[in-house]
DNA sequence: CTGAAAGCGCTTACAG
DNA sequence: CTGAAAGCGCTTACAG
């Protein structure tokens, strides 16, 4: 509420009705950090719901140097990967009672260092970095400004920020064991276009388990490309019968492919993805995964922002068994 | 950059170090709203490219009333339809120079209505609202604070606070015409729990145009509930020939759900979506839809925020023909 | 337990 | 064209 010329209430104005002063306000509205005796704090309590007085958080960032608001640099949200860790992230946030800005920096890290400017720049009390690629320590610029940073998912391996990752050579090792139980001896994989980061390790691990014979596809982190592979790899009559798809994108362009080949799935093609994220429940067919811990991710990355607390060793992603792999339907 | 002792370059840092005044030093970095010698505005520059200076833009919101920021309150990014929104919103505000606080409402009027007071207080520069249902006037708040704010796809039929949305009436009737071009003479319309608001109009519009006799579904806006709805049906044998989908979320459970059943999309089912989701175009069949404006839509919404332009008329949907409708692969 | 006042880092009228 | 200074709305040492 705003008082008939519409400015806004001012803690002086809730200050005058109750006959105090700013100070002793300021100490009813924030519980401290001085007491205030009983009498004192209902009249202020009072005149301050009387003229529906409304804190103005700028005046205190300035003052107090904190600004309740962290930023979230990403990579993508319509990947359904990215999105989910970003709903994580907001409500781990929530419960320390912070505000989420948030950047996609669209897999340009020309323009996460933007991105890192603009929220510092806003003030952030810190900084989430999820990205795709992590060639350039962008967190750099928060540690030199004294504001605390964290990637997620995936960071450079030098430096001095933190990096709350899954457990993903486990969750590559379960995927080909399940795979090879379904009578699956040749197990291909399909990699992003360049092996850095988690997904680079993804690969890595099939790479050693599955042996150097095995085959190994690439195309880009997006259905459209996966789609495309698989149906030049139907014309070539080159499709392989049991596939690991580095990412669910990949994984669900793969289906769709397959769809538009002629290729059953798991009939022709068996498939597995490696995220777990929400929308591999419900594709034609249903997608089975290795569920990776978004969650517990998300909320240890915005922990560790506020407690500084120590890495904890990474969750480990379980396997969701769902129809793409040759199960059957639960 | 920061001094050695960590903290930062303020204004008055490089007025003293280029000799001249704080008045001076905020003309150069502002470009205005005065004049500045060139001699003076090198001296300046030159200083503060020393120093590293950065604005604290907190300071700068407590002074000139004016954030750089903008609320997005949404339902929920991880509906690609509502995620899809977002993104384009933010492209939008980086267009105008502004960053984007977000959150998700996730359904609840409730959370919509602490969400709007949580940004105001943060003084955001304006609001965008993207709700799913639209029951209550959010926005009323933000009207008394003086603070812009605009409804995007959903928002009460009363208030001062204008909405943007597509032509939704339009895009059914394609998608009807469409399906009984394919042959179909009875086509049904899956529907959301309730008829409120653009998709509430859907259902409307199918109504009168396909007569009272035509099947009427129902189920949550969710693959979850759309897969479950058609396993049901397909268990007791009223799968329908042809199906509008109210929102793609639902046309994608459909899609699932008719693979789990054993039933071909388009042979034994053919679906329409009425949205447009970039996850459209890569499910198993490739789904037809009608595709929603959204870039324009939340261009439009940004650009009312700030130009306060009247609303121009919805833009229309444009048919997208893929494979789900019983077309041929492109 | 409370009041008067300084100060956070800017922007911008007000004088020169 | 430029400088000295007020003031945005808070928080918090400093006195009483």
């Amino acid at each position: 509420m705003s008082n008939p010329a519409g400015k806004p209430i001012t803690l002086a104005d809730v200050a005058r009705r109750a006959g105090t002063s700013t100070a002793v306000v300021s100490y009813v509205i924030n519980d401290g950090p001085r007491r205030v005796a009983a009498a004192t704090r209902e009249r202020v309590l009072a005149a301050a719901a009387e003229l529906g007085y409304r804190p103005n958080r700028i005046a205190r960032a300035l003052r107090s140097r904190t600004t309740g608001v962290v930023g979230l640099v990403l990579a993508d949200a319509l990947n359904p990967y990215f999105g989910a860790l970003a709903r994580h992230v907001e409500q781990a946030l929530a419960g320390h009672e912070r505000l989420m800005l948030i950047g996609n920096a669209g897999y340009s890290a020309e323009r996460e260092r933007h991105l890192v400017e603009r929220f510092l720049a806003a003030q952030v009390d810190g900084l989430v970095i999820a990205s795709a690629d992590a060639g350039d320590d962008v967190a750099a610029r928060a540690q030199a400004a004294r504001v605390p940073a964290v990637y997620l998912h995936n960071g450079p391996t030098s430096g001095e920020t933190p990096l709350v990752t899954a457990d993903n050579g486990q969750a590559v090792e379960e995927a080909l064991a399940h795979l090879r139980a379904h009578g699956h001896h040749d197990v291909a994989f399909l990699a992003g276009p360049q092996d850095t980061g988690p997904v680079g390790r993804r690969r890595q691990v099939w790479q050693e388990a599955a042996g150097s014979e095995a085959v190994l596809l690439r195309s880009d982190y997006s259905r459209a490309a996966a789609d495309a592979l698989i149906r030049r790899l139907a014309a070539a009559d080159a499709v392989p019968r049991a596939l690991i798809a580095a990412t669910d994108e990949q994984a669900i362009g793969v289906l769709s492919g397959a769809c538009a080949a002629g290729l059953p799935v798991p009939g022709r093609i068996a498939v597995i993805g490696l995220d777990g994220t929400p929308d591999s429940a419900h594709t034609a067919p249903a997608l089975t995964v290795t569920g990776q811990p978004l969650r517990a991710m998300a909320q240890q990355a915005v922990d560790l922002l506020f407690d500084r607390a120590t890495p904890a060793p990474p969750a480990r992603a379980a396997l969701i068994r769902r129809r793409s792999c040759g199960c059957e339907e639960v």
